[in-house]
RNA sequence: GUGGGCGUAGCUCAGAAGGUUAGAGCGCCAGGUUGUGGCCCUGGAGGCCGGGGGUUCAAGUCCCCUCGCUCACCCCA
């Protein structure tokens, strides 16, 4: 189990886990802030729950049977005996917070947050990953889950996404779900020879975890298995129809997939799913989530409906390079200075345009002026703000424009700030 | 967990059938231009060839082990 293996060189980060660097990590921001500004147009607050938990949170939340908790949840003792893990995934510890604060209802929480999971890493699946989302706590309406869908599709459309696919299913609920899993059962008993080995083992603990295998014997017998959607009781089809109408109404185009059946035990009514097909590698999963009418109970609350969904940051930006979308392009900078003389100048002038409210890098190092400006230049700035012994004298700098075709010309210092605001005007 | 591919400079990669001082492009630094970036020219720095063991007169190259990266399966964002 340990691997105490001497290291060849420096520490690197763990498997599965990455540095984001700039400008990466500025589009990263950019994203998250894009979400935010969406969902809390809609009313939607944000929400920071621990990244630590308690392990029955998720044990009892997502259930013993799916693949997150049973071998993909980091768990471990702290150092009292008891057992935390680091968060799989989002919804059950806002399921958690809502329970232990009791918001009024309806209660829609937005978040981003890293999540954990301890699964081999390939390409857009990572150990650590990060997913923003939003839950609603307390309401029934199918108008809810519309909303929910909606805050989703929109949040693509803005990054400019439009090659993906959004799938949706009814699991049911404790009323039909037992009638329809027993159909189901007593099918796939009839095929079992003709399942794939893993699936053939899941017919009795999970039969509906056989409706998603991807393998082509699993796929011939399920396309004639009973459909859920024929099997729904009278409270969930016309929950179901009315969630339909509902995104029919918003123009968003979703696709029924009777074998949508996602990993988590929590899942009651509506559930969906976003796939990219602009994402080359098989995992093109851009964003999923559904209702969890009985998960607050699960947990030991009183019977909460709730209902919500997470999106994969990685994987939506893979998409939008797959799309040539939504580019990190962090704001350039105002300035430059390039201090020739004793460095005092390049030390106060950053300070003071800095307060100003501008943008401003300067060199260090006492270097040559050619070595400053080739600085200068790949900062990206505007311009560069060059002070010599002739400009110190007169209390000046010389503005060198560096993207345009505007002249390099003197500048008093106190005019520098406006000059620059008036480059930024023109370059924007 | 299981399987495939790959580990040579900061990055992307060359290094035919083992052969002596390990290369290129880009990037970086300096100079050409004693106060002017981008283009160009010249020079320079920078490699336990992932690690360990083995075969051989000789290993970046062949064999074994190991670590790492990557892709795929299962499943998920």
């Amino acid at each position: 189990m340990s691997r105490q293996e001497a290291p060849a060189g420096p520490p690197r980060a763990p498997r599965g886990t990455h540095d984001v660097l700039w400008p990466e990590s500025a589009r990263w921001q950019a994203f998250v802030s894009v979400f935010s500004e969406l969902v809390e147009s809609a009313a939607y607050g944000g929400v920071q729950t621990p990244m630590i938990e308690d392990a029955a949170v998720f044990r009892r939340g997502i259930g013993e049977s799916s693949d997150v908790v049973g071998k993909e949840m980091y768990e471990f003792e702290d150092r009292d005996g008891s057992m935390l893990a680091l968060r799989p995934e989002g919804t059950a510890s806002v399921v958690r917070a809502y329970l232990q604060h009791r918001p009024t209802v309806p209660w829609k929480a937005w978040y981003v947050t890293p999540m954990f999971r301890h699964e081999r890493p390939q390409a857009g699946r990572y150990r650590q990953h990060h997913q923003v989302g939003i839950e609603v706590l307390g309401s029934v309406d199918p108008d809810v889950d519309v909303e929910v869908i909606w805050v989703a599709e929109r949040f693509f459309s803005i990054l400019g996404l439009s090659r993906y696919t959004l799938s949706i299913n009814s699991m049911g609920d404790a009323t039909c779900r037992p009638a329809y899993i027993e159909a189901l059962r007593g099918f796939l008993r009839a095929h079992a020879d003709e399942l794939c080995e893993d699936h053939r083992r899941r017919i009795d603990a999970n039969p509906m975890r056989v409706l998603d295998c991807k393998r082509p014997e699993c796929v011939s017998v399920t396309e004639e298995a009973p459909r859920i959607v024929d099997h729904l009781c009278e409270d969930c089809a016309a929950h179901f129809a009315r969630v339909r109408e509902g995104l029919e109404a918003l123009g968003i185009g979703a696709l029924l997939d009777h074998r949508l059946v996602r990993g988590f035990d929590y899942y009651t009514r509506t559930t969906f799913e976003f796939r990219s097909l602009a994402i080359e590698a098989s995992q093109n999963g851009i964003g999923g989530g559904g209702r969890y009418d009985g998960l607050a109970e699960a947990m030991g609350g009183p019977s909460t409906p709730g209902v919500g969904f997470g999106i994969g940051i990685e994987r939506v930006l893979i998409a939008c390079d797959g799309e040539d979308c939504f580019p990190a392009s962090p704001a350039p900078l105002d300035a430059y200075v390039v201090d020739l003389v004793d460095g005092n100048a390049a030390r106060d002038l950053s300070v003071a345009l800095r307060d100003a409210g501008l943008r401003v890098d300067r060199g260090f190092e006492r270097r040559s002026l050619k070595a400053q400006l080739k600085g200068a230049d790949r900062s990206g700035a505007l311009a560069a703000l060059i002070i010599g012994p002739d400009e110190a004298a007169a209390n000046s700098v010389s503005l060198r424009p560096l993207r345009g075709n505007g002249e390099q010309r003197l500048v008093p210092r106190t005019e520098i700030a406006d000059a620059l605001r008036a480059l930024r005007k023109e370059a924007s």
